[in-house]
DNA sequence: ATACATGCAAAAATTTTGCGACTCT
DNA sequence: AGAGTCGCAAAATTTTTGCATGTAT
């Protein structure tokens, strides 16, 4: 839990950084800042945005949480675990989460032979359904 | 040149998208909305930022730019060219582009494994040079 | 000629901040 | 008690838009 993760991190825990936290741990999908605090204000309606975007902030300096940046959408944000990347429905604007350590040892491989160690890295994918019928209303982008 | 390829595109070429245009074909980095701007007002003056947000979302629109999403950094743009990626030195800030086809096949074939033909992909990497001293004044991002 | 692009300035949307009051530890 | 946080409202940024005018085809 996100809200034991803070506490461990040493970070001071009031009631609205708990709330927030709950949010980002019950969330399934990768809400955006809005949706962060539209989720935070059903628990307790005076949690304001100033304070969602502080905290956001402060989880996402701490190493907590990690932006996810999405073509034609605002960033991000998910509670950080094991590392994985995303596949983006552009038909349905779905995020698939997955996991390669192929991708990862190839990453890290390629970026030694241009003399970097990698701390990290973001792969976002999308594509569509195999076999899937177009439908260009829900489209989210078209390369 | 972008230029040629709005007006085989069937764009209406303005000056001022013609400038912009240029602007973009004569980065060697990665611009975002504002530097794009402030570079198209040195070529004229009268340019304005309404109409660099216009053009850049009809670029883009068109396939023509491609959008680069950097940690701590507004949206950036590149002019389309063969696809590739970015690895980001977290000391200095300074954006590597690298080619790897066996990314692009493993990415196509887990895709695949989920059921999805991949329309396109972005990977950025995160980094800092091997051996290289620490200097976290200039780092954009500690995981 | 006319459909579309532009500049301007206002508006909308997003994010940050100063400040006095409040609350964790 | 004291350092740090909160809500509020103002400010700063970033992006979009309406409209009268101008321009490429």
């Amino acid at each position: 839990m996100l809200y034991e993760e803070c506490i461990s991190g040493g970070l001071k825990m009031t009631v609205q950084r708990r709330i927030i936290a709950d949010c980002l741990d019950e969330a399934d999908d990768h809400p955006d800042v809005d949706a962060i605090y539209r989720r935070a204000v059903e628990k307790d309606s005076s949690v304001s945005i100033a304070t969602v975007y502080r905290t956001i902030g402060i989880f996402e300096k701490a190493g907590l949480i990690q932006p996810i940046d999405i073509v034609d959408s605002n960033k991000r944000y998910e509670v950080k675990r094991e590392r994985h990347d995303h596949l983006v429905d552009v038909e349905t604007g779905q995020i698939h989460e997955f996991k390669s350590p192929s991708i990862e040892n190839l990453v890290r491989e390629i970026a030694l032979e241009m003399g970097f160690d990698v701390s990290d890295f973001q792969l976002q994918v999308y594509g569509s359904k195999v076999g899937g019928k177009e439908c260009p209303c829900y489209r989210i982008k078209v390369y």
